[in-house]
DNA sequence: TATGAATGAGGATTCATTCAT
DNA sequence: AATGAATGAATCCTCATTCAT
């Protein structure tokens, strides 16, 4: 049992030193060499640990995803109305526990590698379909039947918008920030979608 | 007089190329190789005509400026209210000489880049200025003062989102439906934003 | 303990094989493939030990320069005379252990090669000031004190004539003669210097 | 006979930029590229004038022999006493025609590089051995015959360590200065293989 | 578990050389 | 006579990966 602990324990430490990385060098500069001395230990560990770099990187972006669904889950549990649980879903993208200037700048990294990549291409799309699933039943229940589809897209588009611009320029905003002024978004993709 | 031709024939091939493989490869794997093969020279040409890869780079990401800042006084130049200046600076963002899959992709590969690349990051900063001061003169005439730089703000997340989501996507829609959701995007700014 | 011995001896080897390959091949045609070739390992392994080539160089010096002083440290402990020092330091130029065709056709590269390489040139320079201060000092007891200098010289550039000609003419003397020869230069620059 | 003529200035002028180019960047950084620069020509006429970037160097080699050899038959024609010839043999190697910063440097690097370089290797040797009988001869009528080989090779020493102490300390003294420590170097041999 | 020595394929870059103009 | 475009082999260096200890 103990044995499984440590396992964990350092695989969790080699996700954290590769978010740190990519923070710091960015995606084409990312070592396994780099990572491991942010990490402290030695460089081939990582084959240890995970098999290979693309597996680290893949459990990276997984953790992401687990991390921002449970938020999201936290999140919906006390939303009651439609309005509660878009917002919701909107926020836990902008949740304190996720959005750090690390974590903004390591996601946007896999979402540009990930075109090239087939497992970073299918755990996006895996995370987009669920966001886009939640977004588009609360819009159901506020904006007319037709407009939901456009709706979503428009929330979406402002929310990766937001990521992109922090991404860019680190002192835009901070997370409070920027979840008001996806809150924003969502205001102007109601009244921009409200009327048959 | 043809000599001249010669140097700049080749530059442009290079550049085309250049685009044309980020498109394929992404940067992480972009190699002088690869441009090389796909421009149909030899790879010592690279250095030959640009001095190295980041300056090609640097040449590539230049060339889209300057595509996008042509596009853009051609459209300003026929705008005649705020309001169409407005959408001038928009569109240009997503005219079909333009918004291509090839330039989409390239362009958020470098987006991507930019924040650990002097250059690129210096490049990217320029643009968005551009186009910030672009954008908020118009602002200025459209909504109260105090809500013009919020107004830019909202519009400038709307365009990246947009390009973000093609990026990702590359079938999601055509330059004339990205230009008419980008107008949406403008429309909800100003419904947001135009009481004091 | 046994790794630190590791990384000393790769090193230790690596060095060997660069004298070697220099002594073959020359300063011109010296390559890191070469040489690792000639240390029974691969390519890679130079950069992992030495950071890359011009560090392998600069220690490859650094390492005649400390056979070079501990030789030279030796035989001037057994010296009781000034003459039997100003001997010592001239034959520890000429010392079996260090003065092999290998090492004098490397010296000698790098003597080319200094005024081209910071950091060889600063080397050079140490060493040149060393071996100058150990002559002249000795001198000083030997000659009129406004003809140590004038000596010293002399006797420096018999030394560094033995050197060169031994480099281009491998076969020329051994060892034994070339100390010979110098030892006839230091008597040659005593009888020139020795009247005031 | 214009035609021959230019040819002849052509290649004048690459062996001049070759010392030049020698002199400011060393063997092993020496490109045609830059030597053509430095002629104010373009890279392919090396080819075009020399064949190759070896013939050039060989030629360079072989212009300095020649420097040499008219410097030394002019010097020796005025010489009427044994002394005088083999003083006008050794102030031959230094003389201001010959013994410039540019000429020292680049002879020296000729010197490190000739013992792997076939035409170099010739070169050297033949120079050497014309020099060799030269003093040679002189030393036969000035110190017993026993006694003509050693004082020769001393001379010889002497002056090739003034050659590689300038190319290493380009201010340590100038050609007169040179001159007057090699005839030293010729009275110290004198003095030294007088006695039978 | 953990280290770090060792590998070797792959990358950017340099450069002598060729050749059409 | 001269240019400079174009080539491709060779070089240094990087880095993921393997593996003995």
């Amino acid at each position: 049992m103990a044995r499984v602990k440590m396992q964990d324990i350092r695989r969790q430490e080699l996700i954290d030193a590769t978010v740190q990385t990519l923070y710091k060098k960015g995606f084409a500069e990312l070592t396994v060499n780099e990572i491991s001395k942010e990490a402290g230990i030695s460089g081939g560990n990582i084959h240890y640990y995970f098999g290979g770099k693309d597996e680290l990187l893949e459990a990276t972006m997984r953790s992401f995803l687990t991390t921002l669904r449970e938020v999201c889950v936290a999140r919906l549990a006390n939303a009651t109305s439609a309005r509660e649980r878009l917002d919701a879903v909107v926020l836990s993208n902008f949740d304190a526990a996720f959005f750090k200037p690390q974590t903004v700048a390591a996601w946007t990294q896999f979402w540009a590698q990930a075109p090239y990549s087939v497992t970073l291409h299918r755990l996006q799309k895996i995370n987009s379909a669920r966001v886009h699933s939640n977004i588009l039943q609360a819009f159901r229940q506020i904006v007319p039947a037709g407009q939901a589809h456009d709706a979503t897209n428009m929330v979406k588009i402002v929310m990766d918008g937001i990521w992109l611009r922090c991404a860019q320029e680190p002192n835009f905003m901070d997370a409070a920030q920027a979840g008001a002024l996806a809150i924003k978004g969502v205001d102007a993709a109601i009244k921009l979608y409200s009327k048959e």
